[in-house]
DNA sequence: AAAGCGGGGAC
DNA sequence: GTCCCAGCTTT
């Protein structure tokens, strides 16, 4: 790295407290860009200037993997290769395209997005953090990863990564959940941002936090900011930052039903903006056992009385907040019953088809309950 | 401030 | 098993 001695970076470390130190600042920002230029991923989404497939690999990457995503975003780009098309697509199209991810809502709010990116903005993403802001699953953070990276907008962000970064390099002590921690690392991320390459700044931040700055364990003796780093200095790495312990899942049972009808299934779509909403899976209830799923289901409209069911197992599906136990009936219809037009409860409609249709949205639960019920025949 | 919202990878 | 990930929205 030239021009940053280990003496100017150790220098510069002891000098001053917390904030207001310009040369030590300077340091880091020199420190931490060698190092970025030296060992950045290949990552596909930076190997492009588009806005919009910038836009929605950070709407990819909310809560989730770079390597989760990276087929993902392949496949959802070459499906929908511009604003327009996604603004022109049907949701159960692009719903398809985000099965197995996770959050779908992200998925229909990118949708909602880009049907405003057109009607607003003339199909460009636009380059403003506020009008970004402003669009449906753009919170601050996309906003300004958007805008630096797409637009070279000086414009902070702070994403688990960074808030880690930031908490060791400055000792914060606050909560990165809490409000006063939060402010706190954007005004951190706001003070440290440069004016040249903010794209670049904000990614290298985030890349060291996802391989060098890690949770637990962190490679200092890797780390380009050691010689600048409080955390480190003061042998505190892994006491920041600061986490406050999270809740047990609840334990919630559920029935599953899937119904054959010459090699059909019965489908329903959930409701949009609950869980899974808007994607399609054998109707599934909360319910301690068959009788009272079949109960439940009835209720819905669903038209499954007639049917024989046994059951063909159980499937475990955990979520952030939810521990489901899902027992999986099946049985076939002797004749087709009619689906209504119209359901109750957390479905909207039904209808049937072949178990590996395309063009409409599943989660991974749904998939696991028909591998379940189909698997063996 | 807290809860709802998926799924998977690393340990 | 636990932790947490390039978070956003609603209550």
């Amino acid at each position: 790295m030239p021009g940053v001695t280990r003496a100017k970076l150790a220098a510069a470390a002891g000098r001053g407290e917390g904030t207001g130190d310009a040369a030590r600042d300077e340091a880091a920002r020199a420190a931490l860009e060698a190092w970025f230029a030296r060992v950045a991923r290949d990552l596909p989404w930076r190997r492009t200037r588009d806005p919009y497939a910038i836009l929605l690999s950070e709407v990819m990457l909310q809560q989730t993997r770079v390597e989760t995503v990276v087929p993902y975003f392949e496949r959802f780009l070459a499906r929908f290769p511009d604003v327009r098309a996604l603004a022109d697509a049907p949701v159960d199209d692009v719903l398809s395209l985000w099965s197995g991810l996770g959050y779908y809502r992200r998925a229909r709010g990118l949708h909602l997005a880009a049907r405003e990116i057109v009607a607003r903005y003339g199909g460009r993403v636009p380059a403003e953090a506020s009008d970004l802001r402003s669009l449906p699953g753009v919170g601050a953070y996309t906003a300004g990863a958007v805008s630096s990276i797409a637009f070279g907008r000086r414009e902070p962000l702070v994403d688990g990564n960074v808030a880690r970064v930031l908490s060791r390099l400055d000792g914060l002590e606050e909560d990165p959940k809490s409000a006063a921690g939060a402010r706190r690392l954007w005004e951190t991320a706001a003070r440290l941002v440069p004016d040249r390459e903010p794209g670049k700044w904000n990614e290298a931040l985030m890349e060291l936090g996802a391989t060098i700055c890690a949770p637990r364990d962190p490679r200092c003796g890797d780390c380009p900011l050691r010689a600048v780093c409080r955390a480190h200095r003061d042998g505190r790495e892994a006491e920041l930052p600061v986490v406050r312990a999270k809740k047990a899942s609840p334990r919630v049972r559920v029935v599953a039903a899937v119904v054959l009808h010459e090699g059909e299934v019965l489908f329903a779509r959930r409701a949009e903006g609950g869980l899974f909403g808007g994607l399609w899976e054998p109707p599934m209830v909360e319910a301690p056992g068959l009788s009272a799923a079949r109960a439940a289901l009835a209720v819905a409209g669903l038209p499954i009385e007639g049917v024989r069911l046994r059951s063909a197992g159980r499937v475990r599906h955990v979520l952030s907040h939810r521990d489901l136990d899902v027992l999986v009936v099946h049985g076939v219809a002797r004749d087709r019953p009619v689906v209504p037009s119209v359901l109750a409860g957390a479905y909207e409609r039904a209808a049937w088809r072949a178990p590996d249709a395309e063009g409409f949205g599943t989660s991974t639960l749904a998939r696991k309950v028909l591998a379940l019920a189909l698997g063996g025949g």
